[in-house]
DNA sequence: CAAGCGCCCGACCGATCGGTCGGTCTGGAC
DNA sequence: GTCCAGACCGACCGATCGGTCGGGCGCTTG
């Protein structure tokens, strides 16, 4: 397993909800197949490939998958679920609602970052293939949590935090900035994935023009 | 040729440049597999399809393209190619800044509103396979247009509109705002791409605080 | 010992891929 | 008329795709 920056992904899948033994070859399977389907798309890598790469023979990967897309589904479908559940269960709908909001982002990008492969690896397939392959339960947990934000920006609107705004709209634009991280983030660079999207919620919040009073940056973070 | 939506590609892939006659044949091709691409990726889409569309034998189809990736290429490097020019045709760098900043979104929203099947090619093919495929020549492309919106920022800054901040960590936000629009944006919405790229344009700016002055917005458009 | 089982493999299948080849048809130049 | 070039096609190629099959190895259980 020659694989690295792929935190426990039996974590991500619940593999180990079920309470089974968990066989190490099955993460390690999904650990190799996810970061070679966002490297290179899901068409783009062959069974043969993957079972190269686990140090395997092609049958072999059918004795622990009964075919390709029982790889892809369950990465599609859990990184998404949890996402969702991840950033709901860090949300306090109690909480100040720029609070909450700054919570949503960085953790967001904590989850990213912790399965960056998977994330990216769901995130290209969906956009590359629009066919079946799972859509809907996808669709389910991606607009669940697209709802929670909204409800955010709802609350702040409702509490006088947030002026007037076009939710959906306003929804759109802060994704965009967060969803769109994937696409430049190294671990290598000077801040982790958490540090920018503070600083993304600053500037979401604040925007970037001068005449704007800037935000004390400590009373609002946790 | 039964696609729509599809504005003249020929002028994106600059076809008529050189003076040639200008196959009505090359360009449908371009624009059909132009759409068939971004909806099902590159990988999934296969010469067979491309030449069923068009109403064509794969074999004609390589009367006129040596090889699939001869369909690819142009259509790659000509939609990043082209949004830079554009960009840079319309910005004026003795304008003010923040006016600046504005004509780069929304013009980058009107060039996405206008070649968005392209756009939508480019930028799946893009990330789905790393692979040598051109690289090199779109991402100098890309490199400009960034540096583009790098420079405006940062002259922003120099003249005191902009409050102080990490070029590249806000060239990386206001992108992102930008580049996911194609995600979720249907030409059927209230908001044509422009009017929506305005929205954002004020939130970046003005952030979306209520206690933040709200911008006389005229004074601010074009 | 034998039986059973999880793990593993080489060899193979039909389908489809990107790409090639030889040849047909048509319309204009001469 | 002859010739030629460009548009077009059916048939085919080797390679690779996802997936299957029968069997071998090693360990536990009786």
């Amino acid at each position: 397993m020659r694989l690295r920056g792929m935190d426990d992904i039996a974590d991500l899948l619940e593999l180990d909800a079920a309470g089974e033994p968990l066989s190490g070859r099955i993460v390690q399977i999904f650990q190799v197949a996810c970061q070679m389907f966002a490297q290179r798309g899901f068409d783009g890598v062959s069974m043969r490939d993957i079972a190269l790469e686990c140090g395997l023979s092609k049958a072999t990967l059918y004795h622990y998958f009964p075919d390709k897309d029982s790889i892809l589904r369950p990465l599609a479908i859990g990184t998404t679920k949890s996402l969702c559940l991840h950033v709901l269960r860090h949300d306090r709908p109690d909480a100040p609602p720029l609070e909450r909001l700054r919570c949503f982002l960085t953790e967001t990008a904590k989850f990213f970052e912790k399965f960056r492969w998977a994330w990216i690896a769901a995130s290209t397939v969906f956009w590359s293939d629009p066919k079946i392959r799972t859509r809907k339960e996808r669709i389910a947990w991606r607009d669940r949590y697209e709802q929670l934000l909204r409800d955010i920006l709802q609350a702040g609107m409702d509490a006088g935090d947030l002026r007037p705004l076009d939710v959906k709209l306003a929804g759109h634009f802060v994704l965009g900035s967060i969803n769109w991280m994937p696409r430049w983030y190294t671990p290598e660079g000077a801040l982790c994935a958490a540090a920018i999207a503070d600083r993304f919620c600053d500037m979401i919040i604040a925007g970037i023009r001068a005449e704007t009073p800037a935000i004390p940056p400590h009373n609002l973070r946790r």
